[in-house]
This record gives structure tokens, C-alpha cells and sequence, in this order.
DNA sequence: ATTGATAATCTCAACATTGAGATAACAGCA
DNA sequence: TGCTGTTATCTCAATGTTGAGATTATCAAT
């Protein structure tokens, strides 16, 4: 069998055979899938109220344990998102009452997001069925076929660098 | 050694033991490569003076082969997104000089996108480059780990139905 | 021919992100 | 106490994408 990514490949090994274009292979099947499942999971959030932003802050306060908060800076690194973006998150999130700004009395340059108790709420009845969702869409892999492909994709991780969450 | 999401997987098994969160490592590595190769690849091209989704398009006219045009339909599937965007990239890439909108006679509805002299001189001096560039991140996976995680991503994008580019 | 349904592209307002700059607070040192 | 450099967050204009609706063209059937 064949994927859209093979039909790409036979294009450019037509089109240009004095190259050799397999990390196409590699990059674009990584750059589809992540497409894919970004689709298939923004259609849950939105089932549910919420979008992919949002449940990506709440599950990251939600991990992190108690008292479920964190700094702007933690959770913009966790996203790989520019600071920008989550004083946006932050903004819209706060208004919805999924969480809350806490001025730290130690540091006064860093601002706490915590997880209201509304937010605590949620996060913790939906993330199971995230879970769920998401080895739905990965029944394809049988259980030896992720640890292979985790072992895979950590190693490529790991090269650059992408070893913690500060 | 052990990746950022391995670290988000000890959270959640130490926060929600009840929870089998495996989908998670597979998932989450996904979406991180995935978006630490963009940034990566975004560089290179900042550094030719494109943006990526210039040569995205670039590429999938040229590897189409001659005469290097496809409808702006065929344009929006290959690089999954929507009309709005493709009209958009359009515009900035005609105004650019790389590419030039064909009205078809056959059927007027359709418009043909056309690499411009230009634009087809422009994406073959760079596809080398980026091919290159695309195997030195991914200098950390070996002949044989190349072909194993193109085995298993192909796997899943089969099952998600990415099986052709139209 | 005419009607209705479908198809291809464009329009445009809403929205999230980027990235540079501003603001405010801390830390170290003379 | 001042001074300098650094750190944390916010501000905001520019930008690309989405998604619904409009427009125009084709196709099928009567």
C-alpha cells in the first residue's frame, strides 16, 4: 500500500532523479500526520467546548500537580509558543473562568496561572476521554509498533535538543 | 536518555495513575518534532527570502512536472489547507513574480497556477539545498531507522485515509 | 432551452500567532 | 544608594489561516 507521501516521492524521483529526496519521506509524513491529528483532535475539543489551546493549558497545569499553577514563562515553553500567544490564551481562558492570574509575592515580575476549581473540573473529565480519542486514531499501531515509533522520534527529539520541558 | 515528553508522561502517571496515557508519547512527539522541523525548515527558507509556504508551492508545481501548473484546487489539497489560504498565497506569489494565474479555457471555473521562468529557476536551485538541509536534522536516524519510522507513519496515514494527493 | 444541482474560486471578517518593543521588577556590585 | 544588566510579562501591529457565503461556470435531466 501507498500513501500520499509515496505519490510524492515517485513526482520528484521523475522530476529531478539526480536527487536523493528520502528525508521528503521522513519530513513529510511527520508534517501530514501532525496535520491530520491536529484536525481530528480540534473536532473533539470543539464537542466539548473547548479549543486545542485551551485544553493544551488546562492538561499543562493539570500534570504539573498540585496546587495547579504555573508561570506565563513555564507554560509558554511547554506550548513552544512566543509569549504573545499566551497572554492571549491566558486572556480568553481567564474571561472564561478556566483560570486564574496570581501576582507571586516573591517574584513580582512573574504571574502564577492557576487552574480554577471550574477548571480542575473539566480537565480532569475530559482527559480521559482525550486519551481515548487519540488511541482511536492511533489503532493503526499495534503495541510493539509505538514503542518503536516513540524510540524513533526520541531519537530525532533528543539530537535537537527538545530534552525538557524548560 | 529520555525526551520532553517523556517527562510529561511521569506527570501524568504520577497525577492520574488510572490513566494509560501511551497515546500521549506518540501524539506528543508528533506535534513537537513536527513543529520543531517547521521552525528549522522556516529559517532556511527566511535565509533564501521565502516564506515556507512559497516554497511549498513552488515545490508541488515543480515536481509535477511540465508545464509546472496545477488548479488552484489541486494546490489546496497537496498542502492541506483551505481556499482562503491557497487564494491568499496566491496572490502574494503572483505579485512576487513566481508564479502567474492561467484562466482555462476548458473550464472557465478553474484557474491554473503556473510557475513562472523565475519561479521554476528559483525552486530548483533551492530543492537541493532543502534536501539537504531536511537530511542534516535528521542525521540522528540511520539508513535502516529511516525506513522503519517511514514504515510506521505510513501505517497510520493509510489508516487516516492520506492515501492520495486529490 | 431551462431548471436545478454541483463544482471551482474568490471575498472577507474573525481569530491566533509572531516578534519587536515597552514596562516593571529583580540581582549584583561599586 | 545608585547603576547596570537581566528577567518576566504585556502590548500591539502585521500576518496567515479559517470557514461561511458569494460568484460564476459546468453538468444532467427534462
Amino acid at each position: 500500500m501507498a500513501d500520499a507521501v509515496d505519490a510524492v516521492i515517485a513526482q520528484w524521483n521523475r522530476e529531478r532523479p539526480d536527487l536523493d529526496v528520502w528525508p521528503m519521506g521522513v519530513v513529510g509524513r511527520l508534517s501530514r500526520l501532525s496535520r491530520l491529528l491536529d484536525q481530528a483532535l480540534r473536532q473533539f475539543f470543539a464537542e466539548h467546548g473547548l479549543e486545542s489551546f485551551e485544553f493544551d493549558v488546562l492538561a499543562t497545569l493539570r500534570r504539573s500537580g498540585p496546587p495547579y499553577e504555573l508561570t506565563a514563562g513555564a507554560l509558554l515553553k511547554a506550548a513552544m509558543v512566543t509569549s504573545g500567544a499566551i497572554t492571549n490564551r491566558i486572556d480568553k481562558m481567564e474571561a472564561k473562568g478556566l483560570v486564574e492570574r496570581v501576582r507571586d509575592s516573591e517574584d513580582r515580575r512573574s504571574v502564577r496561572i492557576r487552574l480554577t476549581p471550574e477548571g480542575l473540573r473539566l480537565i480532569d473529565e475530559l482527559v480521559g476521554l482525550h486519551v481515548e480519542n487519540e488511541a482511536r486514531l492511533l489503532a493503526a499501531l499495534g503495541p510493539a509498533e509505538r514503542d518503536q515509533l516513540c524510540g524513533l522520534l526520541r531519537g530525532v527529539l533528543e539530537s535537537m535538543g527538545d530534552t525538557s520541558l524548560d
